[in-house]
DNA sequence: TGTACATCAGTGAACGCGCGTTCACTGATGTAC
DNA sequence: TGTACATCAGTGAACGCGCGTTCACTGATGTAC
């Protein structure tokens, strides 16, 4: 391998890191794999991260930036206004039904963008994150008149909650379920974090 | 080291292992190392064992135990009795909080027992499993007139749902929040299943 | 436009580490007659 | 009650492995004058 553009390993080096991750989860990110994967010497790596751990980093970003895109997609999917009822309640199920499609497809990017990083970063982002779709679905609600603006104060948290939860367990404990049986929880748990909001 | 009692080693062996998983959750419970603070050659523990991924399993029943342990423990401490609407709510919510504060206490445990195995487990067990508590303490609340029992069928998933994702993200994106917030939130997301539910 | 020099981005080789696991062994414990 | 033997549960030494990371290096790219 001759030189490369500018700023190409780099890239390349992440690129390679999420296929890594979408197949094993964060601990597939081996940084000896990555630097095989691009064609370079493991030390090249080195040049654009200070460590594995770095390189992980940004693989992370990358699974979380895919996931929000989802969850955008579904909601832009939905018709109706969104501050109809209708438009309102159905936003709110497409978000939380990306989010589990997210973990049901790609478990290992869903793995890699919880994982939890030895040293917290700094955590700037510029990127909406999952969390603030979220937000703004359940402020569609209020201004819907779905749900009382009394009850809006952080109950994104619970609703995270369940939907991460489930996402979770589907993988773990339940993972032996049919597809279909998954589904069919999926649905119901949808269904319960409605009648929580109601 | 001279001889030990029968069987010793073995229980010895788990025990550590399960020292090793609450310091630091289940790729902490390092084969060598068990052997290690049980204070044997490192092949001892194939007397015991097949090999590394038993006997985390084992460690894992120990922790799962433990977790249900917990949820008996809050539930028996609450005095109105079981069929009362009172103590089937009461009852309902000690289950969720026992669950909640092992997560906050035992974070390394709780990783271990929902770590996925390997090759999953025949996964036959003789005590009662901590989502037999949940669905004893849903059982109540329909005897209770608290919970339709239309409703009632596979809503133990959803709720498990609810209550493990807190878990898991008040140790992962939320593990910055303090102590008190986290505390807040919980009590909130208790409340918010019981919204779920009624 | 040409030359001198600093910076950048890669190579090549090696390091120490700790891991899970295997092998051949030995001495103690329990069992059959 | 004593002896012969099988089984059990440990030791000691070694294996190959892949990892993250460091060092000294080299050639190409970009910059200043």
């Amino acid at each position: 391998m001759g030189p490369r553009p500018r700023g190409a390993v780099r890239s390349a080096l992440i690129e390679a890191g999420v296929e890594l991750a979408r197949a094993g989860g964060p601990d597939a990110v081996v940084l000896r794999e990555v630097t095989r994967l691009v064609g370079v010497v493991p030390n090249a790596a080195y040049r654009h991260f200070a460590d594995r751990e770095t390189l992980l980093a940004a693989v992370r970003d990358a699974a979380v930036r895919q996931l929000a895109q989802r969850m955008v997609d579904g909601m832009n999917a939905v018709r109706a206004g969104a501050h109809t009822p209708t438009g309102a309640r159905l936003r709110m199920r497409a978000v939380g039904k990306a989010y589990l499609e997210f973990a049901r497809t790609e478990p290992g990017l869903f793995d890699t963008a919880f994982a939890a990083p030895d040293h917290p970063s700094g955590g700037e982002s510029d990127e909406p994150q999952p969390l603030e779709h979220l937000q703004a679905a359940l402020d569609n609600l209020v201004q819907a008149g779905l749900l009382q603006p009394a009850r809006r104060p952080n109950i994104e948290y619970s609703v995270w909650a369940t939907v991460h939860g489930l996402a979770v367990l589907l993988r773990g404990p339940l993972r032996s379920l049919t597809e279909q049986e998954k589904t069919r929880l999926e649905d119901r748990t949808l269904a319960f974090i409605g009648a929580g909001l109601s």
